[in-house]
DNA sequence: CTAATCTTGACTATTTTTGTCGGGTATATA
DNA sequence: TATATACCCGACAAAAATAGTCAAGATTAG
């Protein structure tokens, strides 16, 4: 039970972006230096995050990407569903006509993995991008 | 993000076994068509099961597995501790001298993934089987 | 004995993840 | 206007993880 890459990576890119912009977009080359993750993975990590609004991009020489929002206002809940990042997939199919087991309605733990995914999607809707930037502060003048 | 499937079906075939156990040893075969799972992936699964003693074993003709223990005492941590599941795997390595991103020692979203982690242990420890089985009574008489 | 059941290790197919590759297009600046 | 620096996009591919299968036993009730 982990966390993909690509969603790290998303989050740690786009945490890049708040604490390295001043006010100038951020290319996806320093980011990929400081962060040291694939150049062309992040172009498509940054695609869908461009799709899904959280981001703008700016072609051309010095371009690069901006926050769309204030980093207060970015939840990781809109990052990770940007990204395809899914709590619980298609395990107990809500829609099957079988149910979850292929033949009760449904099954003995249905009702838990419903709990476990509200109570996760519960702290990615709690959490934003400037808690992440503070609480890294924090500890950087802890040591 | 999801869990596999093993322990998915570990926490399915233990329910099955606390509800229709009458002091007899229940047979990966019944559960296997009960839940509509793999025998042969079942005794894979039962095998760590036993290993970590959630389980007892009876073999031969009318044998069977019976649990260890009394399912309020059984927590779902520790089933899925048994079949190797494990929360937050080894992204941002703790003891690696390179540091998460093979730069600087720990990287920006380092701390979020220790708390997401936390989190997600902390439900895993406070559910027990017990708890699966009276929600899921619940529900029935609902219907 | 024999049928039911657990025991174990090796093997394999499938899926998902984590990228790469190769071509674009747009724009600031000299 | 030429050029370098960026973003843009779809197809492809290697590697890892998942979800099992297969085969050959060992035990025990009846």
């Amino acid at each position: 039970m982990k966390l993909s890459s690509k969603s790290r990576y998303a989050v740690m890119a786009l945490a890049d972006i708040a604490s390295f912009n001043k006010n100038k977009p951020v290319s996806l080359r320093d980011i990929s230096l400081r962060q040291n993750i694939s150049l062309v993975f992040l172009e498509q990590i940054f695609s869908k995050l461009k799709k899904n609004n959280i981001v703008k991009s700016i072609r051309g020489t010095n371009g690069g990407y901006v926050l769309s929002n204030d980093p207060n206002q970015i939840k990781l809940s809109s990052i990770f569903l940007a990204v395809d990042e899914k709590v619980k997939q298609v395990q107990c199919k809500k829609e099957s006509k079988k149910g979850c087991n292929g033949k009760s309605s449904k099954c003995i733990t249905h009702y838990l993995w419903d709990e476990l995914e509200l109570y996760i999607n519960d702290f990615f809707n709690k959490k934003n991008l400037g808690d992440l930037l503070k609480k890294n502060l924090e500890t950087r003048t802890e040591t």
